[in-house]
Formats: C-alpha cells, structure tokens, sequence
DNA sequence: ACCTGAACACCGTTCAAGT
DNA sequence: ACCTGAACACCGTTCAAGT
C-alpha cells in the first residue's frame, strides 16, 4: 500500500515524541516507514516544511470552547498550547519556526488573536499583545525543554510561566476588571 | 602558533555572522582554522558548549550605561540586545539557549533582572517579569530571522517589537508613573 | 600540551531508472 | 503515480598515535 502524506506526518510527530529532533531526521523517518529516504521527497518538499506540517498536527487538538470571558479563555488556551507542546522534546522550536512562518494556518495561533482582539482598542495593539503572549508561552515552554534535555533542574517553570502570562494579560486588561480579577 | 580558545569562539561567530547555524559546524570551523576537526576538542567540551560560549560573545558588548529611569534603561538594554542578535542569523536560537542554559553567566541577562527588580516588588514578580521580556525579545528576533531567511515579508517587525515591549513594561510600570509615560 | 589521521555512525537532497 | 538504488557532499565525536 502507497505511503500518505499523513502517514509521514503522523510519524514524524512519533519520532520527535519519542527522540527529540535529533532523532527526527529524514532517514530515521525512511526507516520507520520502510522505505527509502529519497520517496519521503514524493509527499514533502522538504524537512523545513515537513516540520512545519509536524508543529500544526501539534497543535491541531488544541481548540478550547468559549465561556464568554475573554480574559479567562486566552488563559486556558494559552495552557492548553503549553500542555500539547511540552511532552514533545524541542516542540517550542518548532512550533516558533511554524508561527514565523505560516501563523494563519495554525487555528490554535487564529483563535488567540482573535480573544485578544477582544481585548484590545487596535488592530496594531492586538498583533503587539498576541505577539508578546506567543512569545511568552514559546519561550517558557523552550527554557523548559532545553533545560530538561541538559537535566538542570526546573525551578518553578509552571508558577513562572503562569505569572509571565498573567503579567501580559495586565497590560492589555483595561484597569476596572483588573482590580476585580486581583480580587478573586 | 597553538590555537587558544578565544580564538576558536571569534571564528564560530564570524562564521555564525556569515552564514547563520547551517554553516556553523564543527568540521567548517576547523577548516577555517587549518586544523583537523579532532583539534577542536581539545578546546572546547562538544558543539552545545561552543554555542553557548558564542551567544555569550555576541553579548559581551551590551553594557549600555545608566540612566537612573528603569523603564528607559530597560528599553535601551532591550534595544541594544536586539541590535546586536538580528543581525547574526540564527542568533536569537543560540542567545535562547544560553539564557536557559546558563543565564547569570551573561552579563546582559543580569543587568535586565536588576533593572526590572527595580520595579517589582517581590523576587518573584521580578523573575516572570524578566523571563516576559526575554521571550519577547528573543521571540521577535526568532521570528523576524526566521521569516528572513525564508524570504518573507517582514511587516512592520521593529514597530511591533517596541509595541509588544511597551505592553511588558506597562504591567510592571505603576499607575501613576504609566499615565506621565504616556504623555510624553 | 596540543594536534593529526583515521575511523565510526551518521546526515539532507537529487535523480535516473524501475514498476 | 510512486518508489528504489545509488550517488553527492556533507555531519559530530572519539581516540590511538605522533610531536
């Protein structure tokens, strides 16, 4: 039986799971799939955009429902992005290389820029805070990884992470509501 | 003449300055230098090691003065960083590393911590505000170098920088402080 | 102390040729 | 249409042996 496209994804993603992305080369993923390495370049086009495919499937579970606060949704979909990426060795590089280059097709990327704008009096302000939260949730979860794959010890990387978030939900909370959120 | 260590990091920058990650191996770092790939080990422990010892390098020129205004210096140190890492492809994936890695061993990083300290009121305020502004900084290097050497447009990234910088410096300004800010 | 030579176990990508 | 076989031009790291 031909080999899919979501074939090789499906196990890529297995292999960066299990490996990390020195593991995740384009041989190895020959291997896994019992074939030659030059039929991978018949579904893809190369491992740059195979990785980019990879980081979507990452995050392709990544779709909270609404409650209505935006506040509150911005904070749960930002902790489900960092609980689907943080289990997968390296998956903050290659989720960052995929939101640099083809954020519009990552929903997950979509649906936050979309609760930020709720938020926000400017389209300008809205790519700066969406920007500065991606950022934020990118690189804790980086940190976190690089130091876990050198074992040095963690700190309070989730305490950290959820303090930095809270810190940039401030800046774009007009002040009413952040005086009754510090409240509860 | 015997290779010193000094040596072999000024090389792997300029090399990294030239022709970004791809072209910063171990093997085109010893042939720059004329010798056997072998010889490097002698000088440093592996390529983790030597990326590290380059990001502090590229570091090692922002010491901007002080101004006495902690937002002002914060947004100069920021600036500075970003002048220094955008120009050398790939240097925002390096500088990430070396900050999980070994953060207080970088002159800049420690610098930005007691600048921000000077705002916040507990240590840990200050760490997730530091850690904020880091992954912005580096986060918008990342994606703008990304983009770059993927051909891409660039929009307006040195005005969504400074945005999303501003927005970070807004949760840790206070109240009052905010508003004079503003009107200037 | 510092480096060479040579090896080991790999890479990403291309492309004629097969089916 | 989809894949093999084989090549091209590379990797990081180790280590006995040389000087």
């Amino acid at each position: 039986m031909a080999l899919t496209h979501d074939e090789v994804i499906d196990t890529a993603v297995g292999l960066l799971r299990k490996h990390g992305l020195a593991d995740l080369t384009m041989r190895r993923l020959a291997r896994e799939l019992d074939v030659q390495p030059g039929a991978l370049y018949w579904h893809v086009d190369n491992k740059q955009t195979l990785l980019v495919r990879v980081s979507e499937r990452m995050l392709a579970e990544v779709t909270t429902a609404t409650t209505g606060d935006p506040v509150a949704d911005i904070r749960r979909l930002a902790g489900d992005m960092r609980n689907a990426v943080l289990p997968v060795p390296d998956g903050a590089d290659v989720v960052a290389l995929s939101y640099a280059l083809d954020a519009d097709s990552v929903p997950a990327f979509v649906r936050l820029r979309h609760l930020v704008g709720a938020l926000c009096d400017s389209p300008a302000q809205t790519s700066a805070a969406t920007d500065l939260i991606v950022h934020h949730v990118l690189g804790s979860i980086g940190t976190e990884q690089d130091r876990r794959s050198a074992d040095l010890p963690l700190r309070g990387a989730a305490a950290t992470f959820e303090r930095g978030l809270d810190l940039a939900l401030i800046s774009i909370t007009p002040t009413a509501e952040r005086r009754s959120a510090h409240g509860s």
